[in-house]
RNA sequence: GGGCCAAUAGAUCAGCUCGGAAGAUCGCCUGCUUUGCAAGCAGGAGGGCGCGGGUUCAAAUCCCGCUUGGUCCA
């Protein structure tokens, strides 16, 4: 960072005089002279209670007040992109307006949407999530506002730096009426994403309501690049900007207006204002990052304001619940509207955090609502800025009723877990640390729960979620799998896009390596979008597999010997391709059939298009019962037979985005200025590179063949099409004939023959081991009769016959008064059991260890009955002959 | 994507530390008692211990892999 990174014309020639803060050192400008920088720490709040600005203004107000100021400054207004970032594959949520551009338009690859623009972008970040509501400030769903510009280095530069900041000072100056001496510029360097350059953060009556970000350079590990674009990367706080223009005693207050008020009502919380406005002071001064200096926030707000702790808590810690619940709420109804499905995994385990969160502060508050209830004023609250939230209303509620029960079920789960863990403790005795953080790593059971569902004492430590994290430390990062295949080579030209039924071609090889040969054009179609490649032959030679690596696409021909230069003839097996494009253009039919029926929260999770099945997964909170798949089925096949005609067109990004919207990126990211758009008309719209039946009726019969959860929030649905499906039918066809005959019944009936042959099974198995007891009954008798006495101890030996049971025979015979029975069997490896009378004072133990020390092997057991096995079998009747010896022995 | 926990009768769970003949409670069935119900008493049925390997004479129990569910973190 330079000094003259921030030497702009604009302060130059306005006046602004460059000071530097002797708390924290930093450099700032400003038209006023200040003692410091104005930031906190070294500067709080002055605008609570004195608003910096002409008039109050609601969200909706302060949006449209920065939108429309810029765009009457030659900006372009845009529409906000979703707030799961899909176009790309980095990150899992925008959180930053910047995110939008990131990395086509960064990188050169698109243009921008407009240039310059300005656009409200709905964002996420789930790093402060525990300031939220405790702070006054932070949020985990925010709005940033921005103006955007993309300057290329071969064309005339739009603005950069100085006219940046002036745009800034004459919004917050001219349209909001903020006194000019009051803002200040300090002097800092951006980095981020791999790239940086210098910023301006812009403070306002102690608080930052913008940062200027000028990215100029790219971070190499050869040092620092200029970049081919530099980019004006604004970021301004909407609701930091509607907070000060309120002068509010905390953010939420200002931005959650009406939501707060019923709330606080709904729990009957009465506050004293000035109380949250110390605390919003304080906290603005503090870096609150763990729970102890949350705690610090508290103390000096109690002692500010004459109070203690206790008392203070008792009026803050409703508040910040009601704070945490308008919050949550609001990022939810976004997300949710976005089509996250709540859970554990990826983007999903976020909203199910908030969820909980949520739960847990309604709970606290013994609010008696439904989150879906809550989350309905959000969604309510937003149907004027964010048109479709009004239509998946309806959605959005039902995935938050049922989040909402899967939290009352895990909370069901842990109160039976917790009072199953005070029968292993002695009285008065507790749980603490380990037992807690296992109860809320495993269990989601976090310690003020526990707490509630003990009945005896709950030590929670200090340093609790520190522990936690601590155990979620340092995995070791997968290694990138890399293609393997030779860049640089002259892309291929795809026969495949032009005439689908194309299956024969010539073309020129102009590369072989080892058993892989690219040709200037091809009619093979790659690998790609989940949709096997093609099979044929190349020279007569059979192609194994084809994949695409950039523009260029490799066949491998093992044996070839082509050469650059070689006239070649290729030939695809169009029955496959067919079966091929049938699946695929199913999968789009189901997608878009599921969307509808199931809501906007359905998308896109995966996909694999073989020859013989395929199979398409699709976010949604549960499995499909079996009426929902007759459903999905019915209503593909409507598709097919309403023979619609596909439209497939490649058409700009821009185009297609503003044509389909985001929902094209069904398939993940797609890289690339043109996207071809595969679309079903009213069915569904997709950006896809894979190859398509042109009419929806050429799919043929669509049968679902079955569906799986295969995680939470995602199912797939394996089906069958075309050809495929007529094979499938019919394979199901001659298994119930073959069923049918083998159970000599007409093929109505076969059911109920299956049930009626499973049961007759089960009564002669039943039979069969009653059978036998009785035989074991009978042989024991007549074992009985052959018992040796030895000192008034009926011993019985019996080494048992192929089919005879022996643990019955031993029971039964111990079952009597005054025996010890030896029963053994000697193949195909020898077995002994040793059990005695309860009556009989003899280890069973210490006979057996006799009997096996003649036969080898081990056993063991207990006083009444030892068993063991192993040795030799030919050993056994050797061993059973002696037994009376050891018997007298043993009870001597 | 990674970590942790779990899977035993129709349901809820014990048993696993330390390997040795599969248990409890509720529910179900039969009978008795009661005007009837709730219940009480007596008896009974119900289990491939998630799946697959391994160790061992012997595995619900120990080891490895998988499946399914739960949960925390990114």
């Amino acid at each position: 960072m330079r000094e003259s990174d921030f030497d702009l014309e604009f302060f130059n020639d306005n006046g602004f005089i460059r000071q530097s803060c002797p708390e924290c050192g930093r450099a700032f400008w400003s038209l006023e002279e200040w003692g410091t920088c104005g930031e906190p720490p070294c500067d709080e709040y002055s605008f609570i209670g004195d608003p910096p600005m002409d008039s109050p203004m609601d969200l909706h107000q302060t949006r449209e007040a920065f939108l429309s100021f810029f765009e009457e400054n030659g900006h372009e207004r845009i529409a906000r992109y979703p707030i799961v970032a899909r176009w790309r594959n980095d990150v899992f949520f925008t959180q930053a307006s910047i995110y939008d551009f990131q990395p086509y338009v960064i990188d050169g690859t698109i243009e921008p949407p407009a240039n310059p623009l300005t656009i409200s972008q709905t964002c996420v970040r789930f790093n402060d999530i525990d300031n939220v509501g405790k702070t006054g400030r932070h949020f985990t769903f925010f709005e940033m506002l921005a103006h955007h510009v993309f300057n290329r280095k071969d064309r005339e530069e739009i603005y950069f730096k100085s006219k940046t900041a002036e745009l800034c000072h004459r919004f917050f100056t001219e349209r909001l009426g903020t006194e000019p001496g009051k803002l200040r510029y300090i002097e800092e360097w951006w980095e981020g994403g791999g790239n940086s350059g210098p910023c301006l953060e812009v403070i306002l009556d102690g608080v930052e309501v913008a940062t200027l970000v000028f990215m100029m350079y790219r971070e190499t590990p050869e040092g620092r690049e200029m970049m081919d674009m530099q980019v004006v990367d604004t970021g301004y706080g909407l609701e930091r900007i509607c907070w000060v223009s309120q002068g509010s005693s905390s953010a939420y207050e200002a931005v959650f207006g009406s939501v707060v008020e019923e709330l606080k009502g709904l729990a009957g919380i009465d506050y004293d204002p000035r109380v949250m406005k110390e605390y919003a002071k304080v906290a603005g001064m503090t870096n609150a990052r763990t729970a102890a200096d949350i705690r610090r926030i508290r103390e000096d707000t109690a002692a500010r304001l004459g109070m203690s702790y206790d008392e203070l808590m008792a009026t803050v810690g409703p508040l910040e619940d009601v704070y945490v619940i308008c919050d949550h709420s609001r990022a939810l109804a976004v997300m949710l509207n976005d089509a996250v499905v709540p859970s554990n995994v990826q983007e999903g385990y976020f909203a199910r955090l908030l969820v909980r969160r949520a739960l847990r502060s309604m709970r606290k508050l013994g609010l008696s609502l439904r989150l879906s209830e809550v989350v309905a004023k959000q969604v309510d609250h937003f149907a004027e800025v964010i048109p479709e939230i009004g239509g998946n209303r309806e959605d959005i509620l039902n995935l938050v009723d049922v989040e909402e029960d899967r939290y009352h079920d895990t909370l069901s789960r842990g109160r039976q877990l917790v009072s199953r863990l005070a029968k292993d403790l002695a009285p008065g005795e507790g749980i603490g640390g380990e037992k807690l953080i296992e109860l809320y790593d495993s269990h989601g059971l976090n310690p003020e729960i526990v707490a509630e569902f003990a009945d005896f004492p709950v030590e929670i430590p200090d340093d609790f979620y520190i522990q936690v994290t601590s155990r979620h430390e340092a995995a070791p990062e997968g290694t990138d799998e890399t293609s393997g295949l030779p860049s640089g080579l002259p892309e291929t030209y795809p026969i495949y896009y032009e005439d689908m039924k194309e299956s024969e071609f010539d073309a020129e090889v102009v590369a072989a390596i080892g058993d892989d040969v690219v040709l200037d054009r091809t009619a093979f179609y790659p690998e790609g979008g989940g949709q096997e490649w093609d099979l044929g032959s190349i020279g007569g030679l059979p192609v194994k597999q084809v994949v695409k690596s950039g523009r260029t696409v490799f066949h491998t021909v093992p044996g070839h010997s082509f050469k650059e230069g070689d006239r070649v003839r290729g030939s695809i097996d169009l029955g496959r391709r067919r079966q091929l494009m049938s699946h695929h253009t199913a999968a789009h039919v189901i997608n878009g059939v599921c969307q509808r029926m199931f809501g906007n929260h359905i998308w896109q999770a995966g996909a694999n298009k073989g020859t013989e099945s395929a199979r398409l997964d699709i976010t949604h909170y549960e499995n499909f019962s079996h009426e929902q798949i007759l459903m999905i089925e019915e209503e593909s096949n409507r598709a097919v037979m309403d023979d619609i005609p596909t439209v497939i067109e490649t058409i700009s990004r821009d185009e297609a985005e503003e044509k389909y919207g985001f929902r094209l990126y069904q398939g993940g990211a797609v890289p690339g200025k043109m996207i071809r758009v595969v679309s079903v008309p009213g069915v569904d719209a997709e950006a896809c590179g894979g190859l398509h039946v042109d009419r929806t009726g050429k799919i043929g019969p669509i049968r679902i063949t079955r569906s799986k959860r295969i995680q939470d929030g995602v199912v797939r649905i394996e089906y069958v099409s075309g050809m495929a499906a007529v094979k499938a039918m019919q394979e199901d066809r001659d298994a119930v004939a073959a069923i049918s005959e083998e159970l000599n019944v007409p093929r109505r009936d076969v059911k109920a023959a299956v049930v009626r042959t499973r049961s007759e099974l089960r009564s002669a198995q039943k039979a069969l081991e009653a059978l036998k007891s009785e035989m074991s009954q009978n042989a024991s008798g007549d074992l009985m009769s052959k018992a040796v006495d030895v000192g008034g101890i009926k011993v019985v030996c019996h080494i048992a016959e192929e089919g005879e049971d022996i643990d019955e025979i031993s029971k039964t015979l111990s079952s009597q008064q005054g025996v010890v029975a030896v029963v053994a069997k000697a193949y195909p490896k020898p077995r002994v059991l040793v059990s005695r009378s309860k009556d009989v004072d003899i280890d069973c133990r210490e006979l057996l260890k006799e009997i096996m020390s003649v036969v080898g092997g081990g056993g063991g057991g207990k006083p009444d009955f030892a068993q063991g096995g192993g040795g030799d079998p030919k050993s056994v009747a050797d061993a059973m002959n002696a037994v009376s010896d050891y018997v007298g022995r043993i009870s001597k």
